[in-house]
RNA sequence: GCCCCCAUCGUCUAGUGGACCAGGACGCAGCCCUUUCAAGGCUAAAACCGGAGUUCGAAUCUCCGUGGGGGCACCA
């Protein structure tokens, strides 16, 4: 890898929500810049106005910040080269189509669209490439330029070679040799005045001085015509690198802003304003998403730091990848094991906030040793941890009972576990757990049936943070009430 | 239909002609630990799409199949 900055730039179209692919996509422009003391840009392709939904930029920028992705240059901040939205930069692409005019590489065209759509529905039952039939390609300039003046609506198009082949150069794949004559005079500009993305994205790319163009790899079908546009301006071309797509889950079809199915289904979703929500840590999504498409041989848990000193480009994988949302459980628990205790505490808060539960930090603090490694997403805190913060619980009285005795004999357990405890000045798990386990032995049962009971009293479930850690946070007070609200429900089965 | 890309365990991947009876991770199964659930430790099962060729030697290079994916707009 080049020791040169690289400048480099993820450039959505604000036209729905923002998913995996775009993030990975900045993520790894981002990974890129970082590495080569470069710089990260932010784009807005918003020159499709009627595909264009309204807050959708804003996403993007909460979601490239929501993952840490912080960018250099951009449409809120400003930058050198802006501005960063391409509807703010008609003047910019009309000036370029007129180079291109002038220095013959293409064309004004004055067809009308349902004359094209009839030609591409003859070619079609022609069983031919629908393609532009070329009718203005062969105007005389001097009419062309006079129908022009006259106000007549036209595009730009591009005069694609007809002959001959195009040899573009990807650095992940290696070079693609496409026939000219399967590309077509694509238009450039469209009637109103905007361009089209073959345009836009050359000229930005150029003028912002982009190094390396990450994008999808479905810009492959257009990318000879990308080069053959630069080549036409008389530019130098960026390193072009096309990244593989996401497929679904099950590795048919490719992952899609447009499919919903997979949106906030069974607590996974596509979109990353649904993270947060759904308990996930941008640490986590990074990683995920980083190693599809990109391999390390090994130690794949990083950090965007570790990321960063190991991305290149040459360690980009080019195949296709079905996503896995197990992976981003895994992923995502394995970050949450790696957070500080006050950094996990102040994550947490807002989703206990969330149910209503007011967290005492000094309590979160206690209980974030105690549930740290069960939490696979944030979320999962409430049911480790609401227990923790409520005045009393109601612990369901068949799972008082515990197993192996009757309601009778647990209730026994439980006024002999009361005992025990309110003798004690405090309940610190260091002076409680000696005298229960003592008496786990004399009563001859076994620790599960007696913890069992005493957990599902103290929690009110049956599932828990180990128990007498958790009865040391919850105080002597409250474990008391609640043990001897316990025997009241056993009682009375 | 045409064009382009891709092809290693179920999934994500390591592998750049000999160090590979193919390594890691997720998941799955078993065992250990254990007061529940986790976490952790150990073990197992699991792959080079097929066929030709090049070579002393191919997962690695070439070709042909096959399969998968993408694209063929005044959308990006």
């Amino acid at each position: 890898m080049s020791i040169k900055p690289a400048r480099t730039r993820v450039a959505p179209s604000p036209t729905g929500h923002m998913h995996l692919a775009t993030a990975r996509v900045a993520l790894y422009d981002y990974l890129l810049a970082k590495r080569t003391g470069g710089q990260f840009i932010l784009r807005i392709e918003d020159t499709d106005l009627k595909r264009t939904v309204p807050g959708a930029e804003q996403e993007i920028m909460d979601g490239l910040r929501w993952l840490g992705l912080e960018y250099d240059e951009g449409p809120d901040i400003g930058g050198k080269f802006g501005p960063y939205r391409q509807t703010e930069r008609r003047e910019i692409y009309q000036r370029h189509a007129r180079i291109l005019v002038d220095n013959g590489s293409a064309y004004p065209c004055f067809c009308a669209p349902d004359r094209l759509e009839k030609v591409r529905q003859e070619q079609m039952k022609r069983k031919e490439n629908p393609r532009y039939d070329g009718t203005c390609r062969a105007l005389d300039p001097d009419e062309a330029a006079k129908r022009m003046a006259n106000g007549e609506s036209y595009t730009i198009r591009f005069k694609m070679p007809r002959e001959g082949v195009t040899v573009a150069r990807d650095h992940l794949r290696g070079d693609i040799t496409t026939e000219n004559k399967q590309l077509n005079d694509y238009v450039l500009l469209k009637t109103d005045g905007l361009p089209t993305y073959h345009l836009a994205a050359i000229v930005d790319d150029h003028e912002m001085q982009i190094t390396h163009v990450l994008r999808g790899s479905e810009w492959l079908g257009t990318f000879p015509l990308h080069v053959n546009i630069v080549r036409a301006f008389g530019w130098e071309e960026p390193a072009w690198v096309h990244l593989s797509v996401f497929l679904k889950p099950s590795g048919k079809g490719k992952l899609s802003k447009r499919d919903t199915s997979l949106a906030m289904k069974d607590g996974y979703s596509v979109f990353i304003k649904d993270m947060n929500e759904l308990g996930y840590t941008p640490e986590g999504v990074n990683n995920w998403i980083a190693l599809m498409g990109w391999g390390v041989a090994e130690d794949d848990v990083m950090t965007i730091e570790q990321m960063i000193e190991r991305f290149t480009i040459d360690s980009l994988t080019p195949s296709p990848a079905a996503i896995n949302f197990q992976k981003l459980d895994h992923f995502n628990a394995t970050h949450i094991r790696l957070f500080t205790t006050e950094d996990l505490a102040a994550r947490l808060k807002p989703y206990f906030t969330r149910e209503g539960i007011s967290a005492d930090d000094s309590v979160l603090l206690k209980i974030v040793p105690l549930i740290r490694e069960r939490l696979v997403t944030l979320d999962d805190c409430i049911q480790f941890g609401a227990f923790f913060f409520k005045d009393e619980v109601a612990p369901n009285p068949e799972d008082l009972v515990t197993k192996g005795l009757d309601a009778k004999q647990s209730a026994e357990v439980a006024r002999r576990a009361y005992q025990i405890l309110a003798a004690q000045p405090d309940l610190s798990h260091e002076r409680c757990e000696p005298p229960m386990r003592a008496y786990v032995e004399e009563s001859g049962y076994s620790a599960g049936q007696v913890f069992g009971i005493l957990r599902v009293a103290v929690t009110g479930q049956k599932v828990s943070p180990p128990l007498f850690e958790s009865m040391e946070v919850i105080g002597r007070e409250k474990c008391l009430q609640r043990i001897k609200n316990a025997i009241e429900i056993l009682e009375k089965m």
